[in-house]
DNA sequence: AAAACCGCTTGCAAAATGCAAGTTAAAAAT
DNA sequence: ATTTTTAACTTGCATTTTGCAAGCGGTTTT
């Protein structure tokens, strides 16, 4: 994929272009989980060691996730999550939301979420700020800030073809 | 990255096993803009036609999408998104808000998105289902269902090393 | 001082990607 | 009725990316 392309000025687009990356999203799913240094990263993912560099590079660049050399160990490099990187969180769990109703292996789902504020079991569900009701695809409809057409980005809006 | 490994028996992983792929969400992007046939797809995204029938390929046997001749023209396929499909929403709606807060260009949101139920704009949110408050990755806790160690998978919940 | 360990880098083979050209079947135009 | 156009691919090939193995340079332990 051509980093100079435009993808219709939209921001999954430009998410995808940091992290449209298998081994990226499973990195950032580890550090969830708490991991916090290379050999745990490695053995945990069983990932090459050039591409989990390579990987984890991508990540501090892109200010997700920051290196800070361990106080005990001078050896060490801590990665922890940043607050951008932390903001990720929905898009992780969405993922495993999705993975947990339709790739289920009949066992149900591999990990248990408990919310620690209401000590209940976790159903994370989307909803509109201002109604509080989930969000359903259906009910949303989509403007452009440029007035483009969704269905159709070469006709501006308004303008028939 | 090798289709067998396992990674952690997470729903996350086999997510990604299916949709590892920066054109896969672009695709479902589009999908849920509306968009229906190859010809749009491959305009919209300037992808290479090898690579969105393979894509589409890989969708339509996942379940994700699925074809079906235009009644109108017997010569064009529609693409359409399964229940399955309609169900990956919430992970490119936190996608897209990831992109709006972290890779703003200082022009506001690209695309604004508006909710019809209740007549606002919406910006969806991720509650517990059970208490209805915003969730945070510092609140929830991990359980593995085969009593794995979050932190050390080779280790057994309980067990010290 | 020697050995072990951590976080890389390098070399190279294999796989994935992107472009252009060709193919098949249906529909529209002549 | 025949030709032309259109839609959705497939194929070939050069370029890029990936993944494995081996090596390397500091830091800590022995």
């Amino acid at each position: 994929m051509k980093k100079e392309t435009d993808f219709r000025n939209c921001s999954v687009a430009r998410l995808l272009m940091v992290l449209g990356d298998r081994w990226l999203f499973l990195i950032l799913r580890e550090a969830f989980f708490g991991v916090r240094y290379y050999d745990r990263f490695k053995a945990n993912l069983g990932i090459a060691t050039n591409i989990l560099s390579d990987r984890l590079k991508i990540l501090t660049e892109n200010g997700i996730m920051e290196k800070r050399t361990d106080p005990d160990d001078a050896r060490r490099i801590q990665y922890r999550l940043t607050v951008k990187g932390l903001d990720l969180y929905p898009v992780i769990l969405t993922m495993m939301q999705w993975g947990d109703k339709w790739l289920d292996d009949g066992q149900g789902p591999p990990l248990m979420l408990h919310h620690k504020t209401c000590g209940h079991r976790l159903k994370p569900i989307m909803c509109c700020s201002h109604c509080g009701k989930p969000v359903q695809a259906q009910d949303i409809e989509y403007t452009h800030r440029d007035g483009t057409d969704m269905l159709n980005p070469a006709v501006a809006a308004g303008k028939k073809k």
